[in-house]
DNA sequence: AAATCATTATATGTCCGACAAATAACACAT
DNA sequence: ATGTGTTATTTGTCGGACATATAATGATTT
């Protein structure tokens, strides 16, 4: 705890002590659970006021990195992945460009998920996935309400077990909603044509595949029901030409 | 019955704070590069002495979204998404629940990205790739070596076009190192057994699927590729039971 | 002696006042 | 009009004070 004093003030005091808070967790190996120094004596060995240490472990407490109980003293936590980012999505705070960025992510993921979707599908999966599609609610053209959108989806991400991808999700959801909203002049001619081609795969096709068993025609089927997005960002970001 | 206990009585204040000021910014419609009050009135408005705000404020700029300059007063900005979490990957401070899900999180982006890869694949990229393969360091059984693994994945990646991905697969790769390292009682015999059977799949049998546009083969091969993880995962999590 | 209650000491939460540093705005000189 | 110096204002940092909660200690009761 010696080694922490603070030389340099280009960068604000508070961005450095955040940094050699963090340093010091890694290279003193602690991990949730482990106590860590009182206040005064962590400002004292950083060489910093006590409010400046405040506000860095202000930070690490938004993280869930620390955890404090008057006069217990401080205590390590597990940090959450993804409670910093949950705060800031909002269509009106990130760039277009974040957000198609977002769009393309979650459209990755979802499609990346089928190979665990199936590896952990069971008969309760199926049932309730049978139970969201039959109560779904489609608008003209073949187009699930928001909710329906959500329920099934939803389900999708529950079925991999992973809680974080789950997390994940539920933050970025707010994202496609917004663009497809805001973008629906794009979206909804295309939807409108598939759907007369009928070309467009629904929740129950998609249902269908995983009752059979048939990955590959899930797979397929969840691209061309990604389709208008694919087309969607294709068309948003025409040259990607870096480097 | 005892971890039920409720131990912090009260959301702090700093808490609260930060809540309202995101409440604010949302409901009045600030973006980036829009003004917000300076710090005594915000404080006075809150009815908050200047260090909470101040603690507040603090969380937000670590996430990019405030950006202050003396005298000039506050600007919001455009945040980062995955400042917050950048921060605290850290498999000393992560459960093994939480640095699986991580990993299997990976694999299904990089799995779900084909389609986009297909989609912006261009000659230099083949180029880059070739490149890197040619230069590609094997160890024994044919498995690459970290470096090795690191620039052709991240090359992919790269190809994407998204940078949110890219940024995102940056800050969790030291998570599929760690646990490849951590578990290589597992994954050693696994490839040393792959290997023997001609079964492994390359970085060149991949780069050979991307120069004939073999879409499907693509996939499969990825699928292959990360074999040992979907594996490793499935036994580490035996009893995916939820609801 | 064990259990219960009251007191004290201590760590975090909050407030306040002060000053330093940076710089936008203004006034002034050429 | 341009350049220069002064002033005012805003954020960054410090230190002290008190409030609050509670672990530790000591006192009281049974």
């Amino acid at each position: 705890m010696n080694d922490l004093r603070i030389v340099n003030h280009q960068v604000t005091l508070v961005d450095q002590v955040e940094d050699r808070l963090l340093g010091y967790f890694k290279d003193n190996n602690l991990g949730p659970g482990d106590p860590i120094p009182k206040e005064l004596e962590l400002a004292e060995a950083l060489g910093v006021g006590r409010s400046v240490l405040r506000e860095a472990l202000s930070r690490l407490r938004m993280l869930g990195l620390i955890e404090t109980r008057t006069r217990r003293g401080m205590l390590l936590a597990e940090p959450s992945l993804l409670r910093g980012m949950k705060r800031i999505v909002e269509p009106n705070m990130l760039s277009d460009k974040t957000l198609f960025n977002i769009l393309g992510f979650r459209v990755a993921l979802e499609i990346g998920m089928s190979e665990m979707i199936f590896q952990n599908l069971n008969k309760k999966h199926i049932e309730d996935l049978e139970d969201i599609v039959k109560r779904g609610v489609v608008k003209k053209f073949s187009e699930y309400t928001p909710v329906t959108e959500y329920e099934f989806h939803t389900k999708l991400y529950e079925v991999t077990g992973n809680s974080t991808i789950m997390e994940f999700q539920a933050i970025i959801r707010p994202v496609s909603v917004f663009l497809k909203e805001r973008f629906q002049d794009y979206f909804l001619p295309i939807n409108k044509e598939l759907s007369k081609a009928g070309k467009l795969v629904s929740h129950k096709d998609l249902l269908d595949f995983l009752k059979k068993g048939d990955k590959e025609g899930f797979r397929r089927g969840m691209i061309d029901h990604f389709g208008p997005y694919y087309s969607f960002l294709k068309r948003e970001n025409p040259f990607e030409k870096k480097n």
